[in-house]
RNA sequence: UGUCCCAUGGUGUAAUUGGCAACACGUCUGAUUUUGGUUCAGAAGAGUCCAGGUUCGAGCCCUGGUGGGACAACCA
């Protein structure tokens, strides 16, 4: 229990309002200075990055407080939910590197359970069968500023609820037929509290335990319960749900009346939940996206899902490390993109090689350099890190550069090819650009032409004259074409979701994909899915599934930092 | 004409529980650099929504405003 045991706790570890909360549990020793936290997806959908935060904070507060986090699949809902989802969410919390407590839970094992405490509601005068429609139970609720009417069905006697539950669950009745609802307060300001239902009856085959049971258990009346089973000391759970706490707690007080005192209860804690700009987090949205095709499918590397993320190239470290820094409050906000960003670019220029491809090729030929000579030039591997040594790079009389490094009229702060100018070609000599040629009716470069310097080559040269310029570049005979996905934001709106009088599907970005052919340097041959790359001077770039040594495919992660364009 | 929650640089979070506001991202300089990347040095930018109150002292406590958000699914 003692807290101050942690030897030397990172300092970057940020406290934020839930570490305050449990401080003062654990202060008082509640739940016997134990901490269980829980993950509680509802298999319905792909992980996104949203959820990643939600998972990132239950996962840490376990592992603050020597604790530990279950995963448990809050499956009461059979028509919403798939094994599809089971399976996809449970490798993405994998991925993101945490490892649950024990076994996967699943809701729908604990409907017995549920069944029973519903019984003992009934019982003790708590509960009833309803018999109402839906729509005349919604008009009964009244509104936030008006109280409710009660049910006609509200004074039934004990006796005739459990025998109509119990047929309930036989299965005697249609969906929609009759519902259990808690008898608590009609005319309460909180509307959760209007006699909430907490069964109604599906008639559809759960993916899991198949057609066991007819009747369901509302979110509210399985929560809170599931964690008491589990021995969950802290749920935490977004701000939307802050109104249910009370009736989280009143279904606890009900279940445990004329019980010993248990020595864990349960407590819900929310917390903001996570908005980005320049995307859209809403499960129905995310879905609109997939069913008309505008992404490629879920895990499309634009989408905000744990699984576009992946193949997008974010690393499971910049994720959590994002999460990190986002924090954790009340408050609700909007988190910059460019946060994000700067995590993945902070983990990948410590991690990716560097290697050059050319994404918009043109020509460069060095005319004094001999025809059919190959020069084999030692590069390194990744400046940041010694260890990752340095390989072999062809060079020849013709190499392609990118398009954008040559300027007929350049600035003089353009620091790159224009006629008369010098640069050096990276790990090789340097170049002084003698001539070019022009397409006289498109306007477009077609060609190059420059001399090098045989002084200047890169290691052993004794030339001491400053060159500003340094161009990445792919020997043309030793080329390896690729297809590029240059990946983009989704939306070219910071708050695609939050206009009036706008779809989300009015901002979307219509160049958040270009396809490019680009021209590699030839070690990137071998490269296998999921590897990933920083081609120099342009970006880091991953390898995707669908990459073959046949065909490579690379996608942008993301740009490297670029403040020449800017000044522009 | 309800209840509850929230309010700190552009953005997101802190502030040892009352001692003249810090960190990260972003922005801007300069240096270094065989990546206009990285790294390093530095700068600008809030006086904590407003008005009162308590206090020697308030971003933290109290009152009242203002603004924003949540709540009326047989969804979670």
């Amino acid at each position: 229990m003692s807290k101050d045991n942690h030897e030397n706790a990172p300092e970057t570890v940020k406290t934020n309002f839930i570490h305050q909360e449990i401080d003062k549990d654990l202060a008082e020793n509640k739940n016997g200075g134990a901490v269980l936290t829980r993950f509680p997806p509802e298999p319905n959908g792909y992980l996104h990055i949203g959820h990643a935060k939600s998972i990132c904070l239950n996962f840490s507060l376990a592992q603050k407080y020597g604790g530990g986090c279950n995963l448990r699949f809050d499956d009461t809902n059979p028509v919403k939910e798939d094994v599809e989802y089971v399976d996809s969410i449970q490798e993405d919390v994998k991925w993101l590197g945490f490892n649950w407590e024990g076994e996967v839970k699943f809701a729908s094992d604990y409907f017995d359970q549920l069944y029973e405490w519903a019984v003992k509601l009934i019982k003790n005068g708590k509960a009833y069968v309803d018999d109402q429609s839906a729509e005349k139970i919604a008009a009964q609720k009244g509104t936030p500023t008006e109280p409710g009417t009660e049910s006609p069905f509200r004074n039934r006697s004990v006796e005739e609820n459990l025998d109509l539950f119990e047929r309930m669950k036989k299965g005697e009745f249609a969906a929609g037929e009759k519902v259990l609802r808690a008898k608590i307060d009609m005319a309460s300001s909180n509307m959760h509290m209007r006699d909430p239902l907490m069964y109604r009856i599906i008639h559809q085959s759960h993916h899991r335990i198949g057609d066991k049971w007819c009747i369901y258990p509302m979110y509210d009346f399985a929560h809170g319960q599931e964690d008491f089973i589990e021995g969950i000391t802290h749920s935490i759970c977004t701000l939307e749900f802050e109104v249910h706490r009370p009736l989280y707690n009143w279904f606890l007080d009900q279940i445990l009346d004329g019980e010993p005192v248990p020595e864990r209860r349960t407590r819900q804690i929310e917390f903001a939940r996570l908005n980005l700009n320049y995307t859209v987090m809403s499960k129905r949205k995310l879905l609109e996206l997939v069913q008309k095709g505008i992404v490629a499918g879920w895990d499309d590397p634009r989408m905000p899902t744990v699984s576009g993320l992946r193949r997008r190239g974010y690393t499971p470290e910049s994720i959590r490390n994002f999460a990190d820094k986002v924090g954790v409050a009340r408050r609700d906000g909007v988190i910059d993109v460019a946060l994000l960003e700067s995590c993945i670019r902070e983990d990948l220029n410590k991690k990716a090689s560097r290697v050059n491809a050319v994404v918009d090729p043109v020509k460069l030929i060095i005319t004094n350099y001999p025809e059919g000579q190959v020069e084999m030039v030692d590069v390194i591997n990744n400046p940041e890190d010694e260890s990752k040594g340095s390989r072999q790079l062809p060079f020849s009389r013709e190499v392609y550069i990118e398009r954008d490094d040559f300027m007929e009229d350049a600035p003089k702060k353009f620091f790159r090819l224009g006629p008369g100018r010098e640069v050096r070609l990276k790990g090789a000599y340097a170049v002084t650009c003698t001539d070019f040629k022009k397409n006289a009716e498109t306007g477009e470069i077609e060609g190059i032409y420059c001399t090098y310097d045989p002084e200047t080559k890169s290691g052993a040269t004794t030339v001491t004259r400053k060159i500003k310029g340094i161009l990445h570049w792919v020997s043309v005979e030793h080329a390896v074409d690729a297809e590029v996905r240059m990946y983009d934001r989704l939306y070219n709106h910071e708050a695609p979701s939050s206009q009036k009088d706008a779809d989300h599907l009015d901002f979307i970005n219509p160049d958040s994909l270009k396809i490019v052919t680009a021209k590699v340097e030839p070690s990137l041959k071998d490269a296998k899915p999921l590897d990933q790359f920083q081609f120099q001077r342009v970006g880091y770039f991953c390898v995707d599934k669908d990459s073959t040594s046949d065909k490579l495919i690379f996608n942008r992660t993301v740009a490297l930092k670029d403040s020449w364009s800017k000044k522009k």
